[in-house]
DNA sequence: GTGAAAGCGCTAACAC
DNA sequence: GTGTTAGCGCTTTCAC
């Protein structure tokens, strides 16, 4: 009873009193079923309660159904964000997510592991997270293998692959400019790491801000973050022992926000009364904390479908292939209580 | 160029003169080669960079190589440890991950989609997180079809699939000692959701702590959470609206944990000096707020790497049919800002 | 519209 | 130790 042998096609063939090919048809979606055929066939599919073999399917068609998700070192809240969205459109397509983490390879992309995983599983595509994004390394190994990629959040111009990106220049202007509004003036800047696209992105749409405001660019109030919390943390220490803090700090990302409000905090600074603090993402964590973060909203439930949607065309459709390059651009900034008014 | 025929095992076979069979052997490290033979077959797949087609082996051998892993709900901080931990362990292995979201499956889960999917999926094994870990519709249609679970932090007793848990009885029974120790004896106590197993079991060493104390346990100390941080958030009012309030609070989970403090800290009370807040998990939110969180170390790694062990043992060797049951026994109270002495 | 035949790349079971 | 023969369950190609 346990472990009993799988439906197969060939029994549902049998049952129906077709050929094998013809539920394949059925299975497939083809046109070319006679609609009562076609019925006879769907029964006896829920008759028998049959299900498609997978590796069968791949090893036959060459298409896998398995969509891959590669990052490095994504903060949990990212990444669970990623997730969510990745997985919901995969099942709603009838695709599955498989995950690599490229986090603690350690030296050469070229020579790891991580290839010969790569390669054996065949995937249908890969969606990668920044900042592998912009891995050259990565992205050529894709090709030659000759494996559909997405990138998120960042369009390399001269590249041959598809792309689902953000205006994070636009967003980083708008929250800049709002800090504005609020009064201030001397508003700190705490970068991400230069390897993410995104990092640079940031902060040009900060010093824009300023600029439009005719607020010089102070290269002072400028700090280097890792977008880890722990990075958020540290750094406010660097930013009030200024002779002249900043009011405000503005953090590319939710995680260093918090770290900043935590290490404020620790120091008895009283936030956001004594120094507002905002971020970027919206993810989990900037609800989480007290004072709750006002910050802009990526969009990233909205990239990872779109993403998935891609390879999902890619696969089923004769392709042109051309690469497709979207950007999202709805932008929203989430108004919490971190930030105030200058007072 | 692009997209070329990926080298098969035959040409292998052709380049280092054996059959077929031979090279499969060398790629499954039988022992029935000899060495030479297996040095030239070696040399052949390095030289012609082969990479064995998983869908092939699949179909062929019966094994995909691909764990699932199934969840609902999960904080995105447990979710992410357990990730990294079940991803490290399978590229050592040699495994793929598969990831399955069953937050929002609506309706039966017997006549849901996902069923279609795990069926077609041939799946190695599926290792489940809690709540689904006591999940009977889950675990009754993974038996049906044959396909080995590891349930985490839940040991079904009359069950026939593999478990990890933790002892969360001695856990709890550990930390509520410390806050004793500390001088507290008024301790609320924030319950997770009563559909998770560990909810119960935290809960039962809160009360033996308390009562190998000689201190009463107080049902009005005790509330309903749901493991979310908006949760604790929301109970952080009713806890401190009590006539006389607890002067120290044991959250379940660490979300939980920081949303009481962030509820507390809303309401102006200060904590640890006002109130003392301890959780349950040691997740990445843990040291990210502040104070930083006094909790319980949850083996989350450890526990990760144990199923995809199990899974990869059922699936390799001769298994015996047995299921194994392992419980991850080094518990550890990380100390940090949250728990201070009552004044 | 439908079916028959031929594989996809690999491994199980057997031979030698 | 190594090779041979059959498939695994499906889709492709090409008949009809």
């Amino acid at each position: 009873m346990n472990k009993r042998q799988p439906i197969t096609i060939k029994e549902v063939a049998e049952a129906a009193g077709v050929s094998q090919m013809t539920v394949s048809r059925v299975l497939n979606k083809q046109k070319l079923v006679k609609e009562s055929t076609r019925l006879r066939v769907e029964a006896a599919i829920a008759a028998l309660n049959y299900r498609p073999n997978l590796m069968a399917r791949g090893l036959a068609g060459g298409k896998s159904k398995l969509i891959g998700l590669a990052y490095y070192n994504p903060s949990p809240s990212y990444l669970s964000a990623l997730l969510v969205s990745a997985l919901k459109q995969c099942r709603d397509l009838g695709h599955h997510l498989v995950i690599e983490d490229l986090s603690d390879i350690e030296g050469d992309l070229d020579n790891s592991v991580i290839i010969g995983r790569l390669s054996s599983i065949r995937l249908d595509g890969l969606i990668l997270a920044p900042p592998l994004s912009n891995n050259r390394t990565l992205l050529k190994l894709m090709q030659d293998m000759g494996i559909p990629v997405v990138a998120l959040s960042y369009r390399d111009p001269g590249s041959n692959h598809s792309s689902v990106a953000f205006d994070d220049v636009a967003a980083a202007f708008l929250m800049t400019e709002l800090l504005i509004e609020n009064g201030h003036s001397r508003i700190g800047f705490i970068r991400g790491p230069l390897e993410h696209p995104s990092a640079r992105q940031r902060q040009i749409g900060y010093e824009n801000a300023l600029k439009a405001h005719d607020i010089p660019v102070d290269k002072s109030l400028i700090f280097d973050g890792d977008f880890t919390f722990k990075s958020g943390m540290d750094l406010a220490n660097d930013v009030l022992e200024l002779k002249t803090p900043p009011t405000a700090i503005f953090a590319s990302n939710d995680d260093m926000a918090a770290g900043v409000i935590a290490g404020a905090q620790r120091r008895g600074v009283k936030v956001p009364s004594e120094l507002s603090i905002v971020g970027f993402d919206d993810t989990a964590i900037a609800a989480a904390i007290w004072p709750r973060l006002t910050t802009v909203k990526q969009p990233i439930a909205e990239m990872a479908q779109t993403a998935v949607d891609m390879i999902s065309d890619i696969t089923s459709s004769a392709w042109d292939g051309e690469p497709a390059h979207v950007t999202i651009d709805t932008i929203q900034i989430i108004e919490r209580e971190s930030l105030v008014k200058r007072s």
